[in-house]
DNA sequence: CATGAATGAGTGTTCATTCAT
DNA sequence: TATGAATGAACACTCATTCAT
């Protein structure tokens, strides 16, 4: 029925469904073989074990999740580009999460659960976005606009552990309060002051 | 073998070491029992189900954990007693998790893959403490020594999340860059520069 | 705080509501002690086993039966006054049931499933009945005013089938078509016709 | 080693040998399983649970049990052949339930231990065998060979009760008194007087 | 005789994985 | 490559019975 060429991509995203609408451990491959509409056999013709297509089903989530996450890449010109660009993810992020919750769910609170590799890859994922965080800023402090002794590496990951804010509440966390807007205006302020260059003297 | 009266604690113990160091999903009843050296039937005289046991060794775990997470009740006078106040937990924190790892694991992720009721508990715990920390800068903006216009929820469920940073080198994550007092050391300047009062002029 | 002596007594009233109400096999013997009021251990100071106190329970519930069953022991002096005695146990029998439906579910279902001795038991009961009818039968045969030639045993036999009739809509079965009265009279009709003498010619 | 077809009906055969011998309660599906020479994990591929199974075992039991439990249907001409009719089923259920006494049991005194569904289906069976014995009564009412003023309805169910007779003894109860021609030439007498309506006078 | 904690064999059921066709 | 029946180890949970106090 189904071009026999792609079949492991049709198991793979009818694991993603089964996954982050059940949980991992509380889905059967009989669940995935069912919502794919394929022989239970046929599984172990495209897949190991129930936990390889765990990493293809979080690849899946994943490609619609990349895009948004990452911050542009041309560094900023100055001070209120830099916070547009440190701030946009967290909108991002937040928007995601609130229509994804059960793929975070999955990523973040199943990873753990199941094996190192799989929590390594998480940490990976989340280790890179710092990192994109941290040549923000560095390129900031050379160009003048963020203060000197900044260490680009550590505040790279305070940011990551700063978008944990706006991805509580898709988790069952309290709503954000006064909305993502303010929320994101505060986060901007206090970066603003907590960065920035100081003022030069008249 | 141990005082017949604290079999329950004896069994909650256990429980703790065999969820810690496989999981909840992973462990059976059975490696409790085994661990505590009591018979597979004795666990029901003391809880209903596998659940139950959970909400109790997760209680036992927290036990250790509350009086290092909770932050001064005593407001800060002065901007660098704030400093420290606000710093304090990221290192007992840091401390906890790098030595309890597995119960920073157990309550973090497993929570969320197993019932909506300890999701629950796990985020009314953190909410709680983003609440200390919201008082601690409402009181600062009414010192004085903080910048008015702060929004101190948001910023308490700011530090909340900050808090990730030093939490997973102890999951998994890279090594703190710079060590423990350097990272607080960074985040004691970014909160200073972000959230005192702009000195006066002269 | 109840006399020691009746101990026993006071389990084998409680195994009985807890038996009717669930059915032996339902029935845990911590139902039982729980409804006495008394502690697990204690049952075995008084029972060797579960299976002991189901004859101690049945014998608490058919001491209430066993009057109403048995019809009179005067034999009848002319046919009126023998359908009446025939029919009697019928009324008596179908008040039990739809009262005590229960107690009659466990003597008559359970038994069957417990054990031989048991099944045994009611078959003696069944058949002690059986022989009081016999004797009316035989008696009125030899008064004359029942149909010489009747197989006075197989008749008593088929007076105990009968009784069925009356039981079954206490089990589930439907209502008595006409209701008990009809039904009765229905039978002794048919008692009248199948088993009276002819009538002597004028 | 059976054709993979009937593995339903190879596990349903096996769980009535195992019911008809040990009872519902007292069977386990580990024993249905090696009956059947099945790996245990099979069972569940055919039967959602052991409640189940109970319900094919049973049927398979009926199917042997059900052609001679019919009385015919054809209406019988005259009283003789009117009580050849009513008397045939007495033997065939004899019979049968000598021969298959543990089927008898286990409809019979299992059913109402187990669930309501079950009760109600052997009652189901009951009240349809009455139905036929009434319709063979009406009839014979409206051809005037029995007596006007019958109640078919009352009297069908009383012939039922009547089976216990020649049931009864494959239960453990005692022998038939002069065999089962003897019993049945009784009950044919008894019914002959009983139904039959008065002679016309000469 | 009273207690209730301890026991452990037994229950029905699930499911990832295998394999003959 | 496709199939789905077969597998069996594992699971949470029950409960009649024992026994030290």
């Amino acid at each position: 029925m189904t071009a026999p060429t792609d079949r492991r991509a049709q198991l793979a995203e009818a694991a993603f469904e089964v996954f982050t609408s059940r949980g991992y451990r509380n889905s059967a491959v009989a669940d995935i073989v069912a919502a794919a509409g394929v022989s239970h056999g046929s599984f172990y013709n495209y897949f190991t074990n129930k936990r390889e297509i765990l990493d293809a089903a979080i690849d899946y989530g994943l490609e619609s999740l990349g895009p948004q996450l990452t911050p542009p890449t041309e560094p900023a010109a100055d001070l209120d580009e830099f916070l547009d660009a440190m701030t946009a993810p967290f909108r991002a992020l937040h928007e995601f999460a609130m229509t994804n919750d059960r793929l975070v769910s999955l990523i973040v609170f199943d990873a753990a659960a199941i094996d190192d590799a799989l929590t390594n890859r998480v940490i990976e994922v989340v280790e890179s976005v710092a990192v994109d965080w941290q040549h923000q800023i560095e390129h900031g402090v050379q160009a003048g606009f963020l203060r000197p002794g900044l260490d680009a590496q550590v505040l790279g990951e305070v940011m990551v552990a700063m978008t944990l804010v706006v991805l509580l509440p898709a988790q069952g966390g309290a709503p954000l309060p006064g909305g993502l807007d303010h929320v994101i205006s505060q986060i901007a302020e206090f970066l603003r002051a907590g960065l920035a260059a100081p003022a030069p003297h008249a």
